[in-house]
DNA sequence: CTGTTAGCGCTTTCAC
DNA sequence: GTGAAAGCGCTAACAG
């Protein structure tokens, strides 16, 4: 907050009595400059306090070297560890990150991705809102730059995409718990409409049905995705006539509704019932004996995004209608004390 | 991922039938333009899908109506709170926001400063990293544009802050647990090294001490401020011949680490024990029966910090050395379960 | 190797 | 009210 305006490379090329071509050349390694040039250059330059316009760089280029980064909801720890690792590959591969929170609204998200196209990024990651991208797809598929999806999918959209194989997912818990002898299996699973919370529970199912056993569908929990809703479908459960042995919460927020709900319950994990979650937020060490999950590959998913997406950034607009690629990774099942053998 | 090259503001103009002039005084509403060719030039701006080229813009106005926002550590619950709110209310402000995660390291730090510096950031909101700035104070004052510190304050620097009265904190922390009638009370502090840490723990010395009771120097813990240091911490206490009757953790990660260790030790909150933490993690409602928690302002801390850069952002570089504001929050105290009177 | 020069797309006087 | 024209700081041909 002191010096006046910041210096031009004109009156670096002046300081170190080169021409701005020579300036230009030496900064970037960009064509072939003399040693005895390119120490004065650099000499001139930090001397000045250089630092080049990146506005005008890009107004010449072509190319910002900043990348968008939008978030359907940025309280969820698991797309905060995205958002971390995304964060920190683009900027290790020399890119900003221009970061945007829609905070599950499509009325955010749109101005968002509108603020994004005027900045021209090179490159557009979004993480979509659930609702409101029925008749909107063209938004994303008009989009100049490259874009990819993570995490969600929206159906009829052909663009890049990274997600967990959901379904993969349910399959795992399901085995997990049939292994451990449970019958009586509720699911608090969020909004059935939502494409992801399906899937884990057609994982779910299906890996219950393959080993003969059938889901109650009265101890399917619908509703939304937040932490009431959570709690309020954990507290419903555990009234129950009969108590589920063991509950399935598809998300982070809704898990920590459920662990409330036992807490506040008064109730023993594993003892009186056993419960499994999604992902690994900074809380599972709280609970005892540790909690069984189904993790989401995050760190492989970030860095399949971003070495995808500066991919299509260096094709170039070539990428010619180059099919869409759905890039799907596999959860891991992460068994702690949480799911116990079912009482005989 | 399909359009060619985006229409310009040329083509604007010549499907309007006016002049590039024109388009620009309608889109950015300054300069009289005749309601008709408003209503043209609206109409061909939408017709083209025109997204004016921000670099373009920035070059030739000398405002890019970006923000900086360099963040120590986003795994904080407490600076994610306060990434959220800044990024909201400089959106709604009209300015985008890049984000940068220091992780703690001054040298990621330093490059980062460097990036928004190029990219001409209006302003730089910073949560500085911890260590590392003695003698680096210059890459901050010497930036060209408005810079403000958010959280920590870094010694012998002359910059804009926003913080909260910790010192105030720790005697909220004092009188409660004062009140309880608590007289063995450890505090886990994290660095000693580190102004917020000492701040606290002054504070809680300092209101105990206007009680007549004196802190037992035995029962302060010091190392960093991870969560296992927490834990650490937290068991040599709880193995203690005296076992404290009252632990208070000064940051988010150091009471998820203390919690940890009382869950594993099966202690009973507030039984064998009161805690009392700073700051409202996502995970408090786990903690039966209540977390008893001194918080600080984020969502005032986050609007006084916007707010004044911005002002400063229009002052323009004007505010000739009008000397730095340091604005102080008050915390406030949450009583809940976790704290209770001593056994007597 | 090095320098000259023509814009990138936009805003902003300044004439009309 | 409206338009013509001059750059903002930089890179990339192109000439020397």
């Amino acid at each position: 907050m002191s010096a006046g305006p910041l210096p031009t490379i004109h009156e670096v090329a002046r300081l170190a009595g080169v021409s701005v071509a020579t300036v230009s050349k030496t900064l970037n390694r960009s064509g072939k400059v003399s040693e005895l040039l390119q120490a004065r250059v650099n000499a001139a330059a930090r001397k000045l306090g250089y630092a080049p316009h990146a506005s005008a760089r890009s107004l010449r280029s072509g190319a910002t070297r900043i990348l968008g980064l939008l978030v359907a909801d940025l309280a969820n720890p698991y797309f905060l560890k995205l958002v971390e690792s995304i964060e920190w590959l683009s900027s290790a591969a020399g890119y900003s990150v221009i970061l945007c929170n829609s905070a599950e609204d499509p009325g955010r998200e749109e101005r968002h991705l509108a603020m994004l196209l005027s900045q021209r990024a090179d490159g557009v990651i979004v993480i979509p809102t659930r609702r409101g991208w029925s008749g909107r797809q063209a938004a994303l598929a008009d989009l100049p730059m490259p874009g990819i999806l993570v995490d969600r999918r929206i159906e009829g959209l052909d663009l890049d995409s990274v997600t967990t194989d959901n379904v993969a997912l349910g399959r795992l818990a399901a085995e997990h718990l049939d292994d451990l002898g449970h019958r009586r299996i509720a699911v608090i699973m969020g909004s059935p409409e939502h494409q992801i919370a399906r899937h884990r529970l057609d994982g779910l199912r299906s890996g219950l049905a393959s080993r003969g056993i059938t889901l109650d569908e009265r101890l399917i929990e619908k509703d939304n995705f937040s932490e009431a809703a959570g709690h309020a479908a954990a507290m419903r459960l555990l009234r129950h006539a009969q108590r589920p042995t063991a509950i399935f919460a598809t998300n982070n927020h809704l898990s920590l509704g459920l662990l409330r709900a036992i807490a506040e319950s008064g109730l023993t994990i594993p003892d009186d019932l056993s419960v499994i979650a999604v992902d690994e937020p900074p809380w599972a060490g709280l609970v005892r004996p540790g909690m069984t999950i189904v993790t989401q590959p995050s760190e492989a998913i970030a860095q399949t995004t971003v070495s995808t997406l500066l991919s299509r950034v260096s094709e170039g607009r070539s990428g010619v209608e180059g099919e869409a690629r759905s890039i799907q990774l596999q959860p891991a099942l992460v068994v702690r004390g949480s799911t116990a053998a079912v009482r005989t």
